[in-house]
DNA sequence: CGATGTGTTGAG
DNA sequence: TCAACACATCGG
């Protein structure tokens, strides 16, 4: 089954800078199933010398690239990398295989990949999409999309990472019950960690990754070095902090951007403490960022009040950014952490709603 | 047994 | 890099 063995190491970049046209195909739920062939191609001939009917051997080619009949009038995806074929799986809508393909074509070869409908950049919305595909390696991509379940799992995704209407941070959560919490119990492996220097939390609005940590943790894609990518990072509140992450050439450095700054102000970071990355280990990779006080000194972290409201019999918490004037003491960085964790409970699971 | 997807080739 | 095609192998 597992064919080749897919490393991550594509760090080669010719992109052909030729966007295609393309059409944005719709949220396309469930297609219908008919395996009847309407693609291009002929299937069927007659032998009219001897008038019997033979199946043609040759297989109707299609109009999607990456895509390939199947003897069974089923349709396969693949694509190519480094002289070698990923096979991406059969499916029963050519259109489907060519949505495999795209995917496929995304993960491996960038936002500037020629695709057949896709073009994820752009657009806000994608934001959570190109994220979750680079939080996947190659080998997860390809096996969610020969198992059909790449769309269940984006959709879980986007759940984990909270919806947010035009910047609003508001995260719905949605498998946390006590302590048997998914979220509050999930693995996580440190990354790393970084003091902040005085211009990580100045006028600058950025923070330099060091750069093994960065290329080893947060490798950039072959043509987003410059552009950038839009990183979610979850708080120990829940809140998810999107970061602009990209390289600058000018002082050849990783840094974080765009969101850094709220950040700094929000959890009235100070140079000298202690920012931590982490990552959940389970299929999702995602991500965590958390900080702490200059290490040996009690700092008292600014708390803010967090309001919640329940709706759709969801607990919906909403957490104040900005004037984050504190106006209470007394707890510390770990206290506080407690606090905030206990606040979270009782929610059902709600998930896989729109499984397929 | 039918379906899958690999081996392989030749075109671009 | 890519699709076409044959067919070995997989898996129910």
């Amino acid at each position: 089954m597992d064919a080749t063995s897919l490393d991550e190491s594509t760090t080669t970049d010719s992109a052909s800078i030729s966007p295609p046209t393309f059409t944005p195909f719709p949220p396309t739920k469930s297609p219908p199933e008919s395996l009847c062939r309407v693609g291009s191609g002929t299937s069927v001939i007659f032998d009219s010398e001897s008038g019997i009917e033979a199946e043609s051997r040759k297989l109707p080619s299609s109009k999607y690239k990456g895509v390939v009949p199947q003897p069974n009038g089923r349709w396969g995806a693949q694509i190519y990398e480094k002289h070698q074929r990923v096979w991406l799986g059969t499916f029963n809508e050519e259109e489907e295989a060519a949505k495999a393909y795209d995917i496929a074509a995304q993960r491996f070869r960038g936002r500037d990949a020629v695709t057949n409908f896709k073009q994820l950049a752009e657009a806000e919305e994608n934001d959570i999409e190109i994220a979750f595909l680079d939080s996947h390696s190659k080998a997860e991509i390809v096996d969610m999309l020969r198992k059909h379940t790449y769309n269940d799992e984006l959709e879980q995704s986007k759940r984990n990472y909270g919806l947010d209407v035009n910047g609003k941070r508001i995260k719905v959560e949605g498998g946390v019950n006590s302590f048997g919490s998914d979220r509050v119990l999930k693995a996580r492996e440190q990354l790393f960690e970084k003091t902040v220097t005085p211009s990580d939390v100045g006028k600058l609005n950025r923070l330099v990754i060091p750069k093994q940590h960065a290329e080893k943790h947060f490798p950039l894609q072959s043509g987003s070095t410059s552009k950038g990518v839009l990183l979610n990072f979850e708080d120990v509140t829940g809140k998810v902090w999107r970061f602009r992450y990209s390289y600058w050439n000018s002082s050849q450095s990783y840094v974080l951007t765009k969101g850094w700054s709220r950040f700094v102000k929000e959890k009235n970071l100070k140079a000298g403490d202690v920012v931590s990355f982490q990552r959940s280990t389970g299929p999702d990779k995602q991500l965590y960022i958390d900080w702490k006080g200059r290490t040996g000194a009690s700092v008292e972290k600014a708390v803010e009040p967090v309001q919640m409201m329940r709706l759709f019999g969801v607990n919906i918490f909403k957490i104040p950014g900005n004037g984050v004037d504190k106006m209470n003491g007394g707890c510390n960085g770990k206290r506080m952490r407690e606090m905030e964790l206990l606040s979270i409970e009782c929610i059902k699971k709600q998930r896989m709603i729109g499984a397929v």
